[in-house]
Formats: C-alpha cells, sequence, structure tokens
DNA sequence: AAATGTTTAATTGTGCACAACCTAATAGGA
DNA sequence: TCCTATTAGGTTGTGCACAATTAAACATTT
C-alpha cells in the first residue's frame, strides 16, 4: 500500500488551487507589464524601485535600502553598483560608521524622476482596476506581508 | 522652472502606495517560506510547480508548462534538464511532431509527492489565514492575471 | 513539389534573488 | 585595555526570468 506510482489526487497540491502561484506569476505579469514603461527610462524593474526611494528621501544607506525593499546586500550591492556606474547616484562608505554605505542621488537620476510621472497612470490602466480597487488590495496584502517577514 | 534637480513628490511615486511593490515583495517572501520545506526534497520552488503539474498530469510538453506556469523555453528547459537529471522526470520529442519535448513524471518523481502531502498545510499555518480568506484572495487576483496575461 | 510562413525548443547574454561565507568596523563588557 | 560579539557590506556560486536569436519541424500556399 502507498505505492509511489499511483497518482494521490490530494487537492490542495493542484496548480490552480494555490495562492502561491497566483502571488508568483501576477508578480511575473506586473514586472512584465512595466517592462516597456521603463525601457523608456533605461532602467530595470528592480532599479526603478531603488529610485523611487532615492526620489523622495535622497539619501538612504545600504542598509534602510534592504529593510524597505526585503532585499539583502548580495542583491543590492551589484545592483547599486550598475546604477552608479550608469551616474544616477553616488556609493560612499559614512564618516562616522565606516561600516556604513550610503548612496545618494545625483542629478542623472533626479532628472529620471520627471520622465516617470505618467508611468503610474500608465500602470494603472493596464491593470484596468479603479484607484480604489487597487487601495483595498494593497491593504489586504500588508497583513500577510508583515506576518511572513517576522 | 521644471529644475531637475528638485524633488517632485508625486504620491504615485511613492513606493508605500505602490500595489506592484506589495505583489513583487509577497511573491518573495512567500518563496522564502516554502524554501525550508521544499529542502526536504530538495526542490526549488519553480520546480515544485513543474511536479505539482506532472503529479496531476503526468506527461505534458514544455509548451504546455509554460503556458500553464506562464515560463517561456529559456526558463524551463534549463530547469526541466536539471530535475531530469535528478531522475524526476524524462525528456523525449514527441514521435508525432518532433518540436515538442515531453516531459513524463518518472517514479523518483511520484515518489516526492508522498512527501509533499504536508507542505499545503504546513504553509496555510505560517500565512496565518482561513481556507476562506486564502481562496477569496486567490479569486480576486484571477482576473487581474487574466488581464495582464492577455 | 517548391517556396513561404509558422510553431516549438534551444541557446546566449544580462540581471536579479538568495544562501553561505568572509572581512572590517564598531559596540560592550571584564 | 583586551576580548568577544555584533553589525554592515561584499564576494561567490546556483538558479531562475526573460529578451533576442537561431534552427529544425511542420503547415500552407502556389
Amino acid at each position: 500500500m502507498n505505492d509511489p506510482n499511483i497518482p494521490l489526487c490530494n487537492p490542495l497540491l493542484k496548480l490552480d488551487n494555490q495562492l502561491c502561484f497566483s502571488v508568483y506569476a501576477l508578480s511575473r505579469l506586473i514586472t512584465k507589464t512595466y517592462q516597456p514603461l521603463l525601457d523608456t527610462l533605461g532602467v530595470t524593474y528592480p532599479q526603478y524601485l531603488v529610485l523611487l526611494l532615492l526620489w523622495e528621501h535622497e539619501s538612504l544607506t545600504v542598509k534602510e535600502l534592504g529593510e524597505k525593499l526585503l532585499l539583502d546586500s548580495g542583491t543590492l550591492t551589484p545592483l547599486l553598483k550598475r546604477m552608479e556606474q550608469r551616474g544616477w547616484l553616488s556609493r560612499r562608505r559614512a564618516t562616522h560608521d565606516e561600516r556604513s554605505v550610503i548612496a545618494t542621488l545625483q542629478p542623472a537620476g533626479r532628472a529620471l524622476e520627471q520622465q516617470a510621472q505618467e508611468i503610474p497612470v500608465q500602470l494603472g490602466n493596464c491593470l484596468d482596476m479603479t484607484i480604489e480597487q487597487i487601495s483595498d488590495l494593497r491593504q489586504q496584502l500588508k497583513p500577510i506581508i508583515s506576518q511572513l517577514n517576522k
């Protein structure tokens, strides 16, 4: 009994029933929808997220970026180096604590903000949802994210 | 006017207001939550998704896997080759159409189904949501996915 | 049958993501 | 002070994702 060659037909093991797959697929679809919009700025989606934060805060340490984006230095360091090479930001050690690296927006990075103004609007059109629906869904995801981020 | 060095403070360009980031972050958090569970099977999350489909359908072409998972051959081919090397599935050209490659579950892959039985339950515990909440959220994401997948 | 167009995978190259590990700087005690 | 532990980034290696290109098999048209 329990022959390993017989299917078990556990409904919980069906792709269609998995919230996880829906989130995974939606995330990639959203990135793909952003792509042509971000191509006009020459940035990738994760780079765009870094820019969103720097447009708002001007200067942030790698640690702060990591906390806000839930990314570690293994992802951020090479990503920030590419952005530095393009002149969008600078990277330097903090003088008061040589362990910290501060990323600071450069004029070329600030200039991209102008071109990005219409991106959220255009993406909203692609989603075919109202502002309320979008905001509502975001509020639903919030507690799940903080639950998993413990 | 429109000095590129002055912040614009467009609220739509704030990370906190972006549904997109929530989905992106949640997707990575879910994968990270699966990780220790999948480690006991020795599979990655995308490989687990392929197994879910093969446990149900036994045999699928690369094209069919791609349609169901929304992944292209550039992702699937190397992934399936790794799974083939581990003996979980076989890859062979279809005799009636030599363009198609059929992935077929092998006994070693079927055996993993036994060990996977508890994974959805354990993940449900981590999410701290009821079956109804999970199902409800999945229903909400469905139309957004099909909208973007056009 | 020959020419043309389409479908299906595979390949190549870039950029994340992340685990595991390493190093230097700092903080906190004994 | 010295010793220990902690913190912040960086490095390395593996595995996705995906765009762009290629090639072979099949379908269609003439």
